[in-house]
Formats: structure tokens, C-alpha cells, sequence
DNA sequence: GTCTATAATTTGATAGAC
DNA sequence: GTCTATCAAATTATAGAC
């Protein structure tokens, strides 16, 4: 993977946690490095594909930042995920890239609704087993939803507040 | 409104619950209700004025189905909020039109922009009223978004279960 | 209220030269 | 790896007849 690559999954990214799937063209991406489409399709064949590498990308590096935090409870596990989710959205008040296109699900192809339904899974199932407990499925499915909805409703309010009303008593 | 204009905002929201607000287009609305698509333009000039009409009756619709249910405590208010969505859902494992839209935020007009977060304030407002107590606010975003997230991950699933783990354990 | 016709733009994608 | 050139299709929208 060289840098022209990597720019433009980083631009591919930015503008899909902006605006869903719809929301970037390999025209508009090129533009913003000062290449053709033309030479977009050179990296990624589709647009499809494409989004399927980001996402992927995205997942990855996603479970690597919260599998560097501390895990010593429960409760550190879920403090992982709500400031990881957090520190994003405040950074460039954009939400998870995987939320974005979960909502969108119908617009997308099998190939990038798997990568979707990949990242959910690899999520709730290391933070179940970090939580543990009889109950830790549910805990871990309701852990996941609140932060979406949360990052969800903060796009909606424009305002990183309304997540952290909303996260702020997970258990 | 006339008969043809409902049936337009019908297909509209369908589509807008399945795929986003770039999931309907003039042309098929059209071809779905057997008229072209110019005609549509009779009815709602623009793409983003006919979403707003149609979040605007969506939010309308769903406020008066939660106020019609029962109110005694603030378990019943949750329940009728979840209740509400889950039926939605359970009708053609489609999500709330305001969740979708909010998350593809930076993808609306103001206008539209607007209706979806008058969605989300209403019904924050609606909720807090009804739970009351020192953390009312806190708990209605919370609920928002977990119910939000939760439908999310139904969809990312292909599931209602997942929504039901997710929202389980919702007070 | 619906139609035909069409404009203007954007989009995803390909062929082939350098 | 990037370019020029181009295609085929889709999209939003408008003008004007019926």
C-alpha cells in the first residue's frame, strides 16, 4: 500500500464519517490530491472496494486503540470504547465510520455490509469477554449501541455534549 | 396534500429508512407509483424540501403514537419509546428515518438539517418531562441513543435480537 | 396533475498513451 | 502511476403543451 493509497483512504474516511457512503467521489478525492479519477481507479478498482478497505482499515486500527487500554474491569473495558469513540468525534466532530454506513445498510454492497457487520461483531464479542459475567452479551450489545446512538445524536446537536449525556452513565 | 403526494412520501421514507437520503431518487419514486418523475416536481419542488416534508411527518407521526401510550411512572415512558421503534422495526427491519438522516448529517440541506434535530429535541424533551427527577435529561439522551444504536445494529445484523440485547436492560 | 422533451451536471468506470 | 479522452448512465431540475 503506498502513500497515494493511503491519502486516499485517509480523504475516503474523512468524508464517509461526514456524509455516508454517497458522501465522496473518486473525482472529488482525486481533486483534493491533485490527481485524475482516473488514477483512483489505479489504486482501488471500485468504489465498493474501496469503501470495503476503509472500513476494514478503519476497524482495525479501531480494535488496536482500545485493545491498548487497561483491562482490569469491566468498567475500564466500556471507559476504553467511550473514549475512543470520543476522542474521534471530538477531534473533527465526525462520528464512527461503521455507524454511518450501519444506518445506510441498504445502500451497500454484500461486500461492504460484511466489513460493517464485522467490525460490530469483532467489537461486542472483546468487549464480552472483557466484561464477562452472565449477562455480558447484552451488556456489551447495549454498551455498543449507546456509543453509536450517542455519537449519532451529537452529530445531529452538533455538539459533542449530547454524547456524553447520553454515555455518561454506562455501566 | 392528495393521494399521489402521500404515496410519494411513503416510498420516500421506505427508501430513506433503508438507504439514506441518497437511496430515493425523483425518477423512481416516479416509476413506483406509475408517473414520471417531472410530475413529482409538481409536488415537492426540490429532492431536500420533499425529505423534510417527509421527516417533518415522521417525527409528527412517531410523537403521536408515544404520547397515545400509557404514562404512570418513567418505565412506561422508556418502554413506549422502545416499543414504538421495535414495532417499526419488526414491520420491515427498517430503522428510525431521523437516526439514518442524523448519521449522514453532513450530507443534508440546513432545512433538512433542521427537521431531523427538532426530531431528536422533541422528543429528548418528551422523555425528560416524563421520566423527571435531578437526571432526567441524562437518562432521555441515553435512552435516544441506545434505542438509536440499537436499531443500527439490527439493521448491521439483519436481526431485531440485536436490538432487543441492546435495549434490554434500558431504565 | 401529468406529460414530453431536454438541459446541465455528476458519476463510476474503461482504453490506451506516456 | 498518472494522464487524456471518453463513455454510458443517472440525477436534479425546468419549460411548456395538454
Amino acid at each position: 500500500m503506498n502513500m497515494t493509497a493511503q491519502r486516499l483512504m485517509d480523504l475516503a474516511e474523512d468524508h464517509i464519517r461526514d456524509s455516508g457512503y454517497g458522501g465522496f467521489s473518486f473525482r472529488d478525492l482525486a481533486a483534493e490530491i491533485g490527481i485524475k479519477s482516473a488514477s483512483v481507479h489505479h489504486h482501488f478498482p471500485t468504489k465498493a472496494t474501496m469503501a470495503a478497505a476503509v472500513a476494514r482499515r478503519y476497524g482495525d486500527r479501531f480494535l488496536a486503540s482500545v485493545a491498548r487500554q487497561s483491562n482490569e474491569n469491566p468498567e475500564d473495558a466500556i471507559a476504553a470504547y467511550r473514549s475512543a469513540f470520543r476522542a474521534a468525534f471530538d477531534r473533527d466532530g465526525r462520528m464512527c465510520l461503521c455507524g454511518v454506513l450501519g444506518a445506510e445498510a441498504g445502500a451497500l454492497t454484500p461486500e461492504v455490509a460484511d466489513v460493517i457487520l464485522s467490525f460490530f461483531c469483532r467489537c461486542i464479542e472483546d468487549l464480552s469477554q472483557r466484561i464477562g459475567g452472565p449477562r455480558a452479551k447484552a451488556r456489551a450489545f447495549h454498551v455498543m449501541a449507546t456509543l453509536e446512538g450517542g455519537m449519532m445524536l451529537a452529530r445531529a446537536y452538533g455538539n459533542i455534549e449530547a454524547f456524553d449525556l447520553a454515555a455518561a452513565d454506562l455501566v
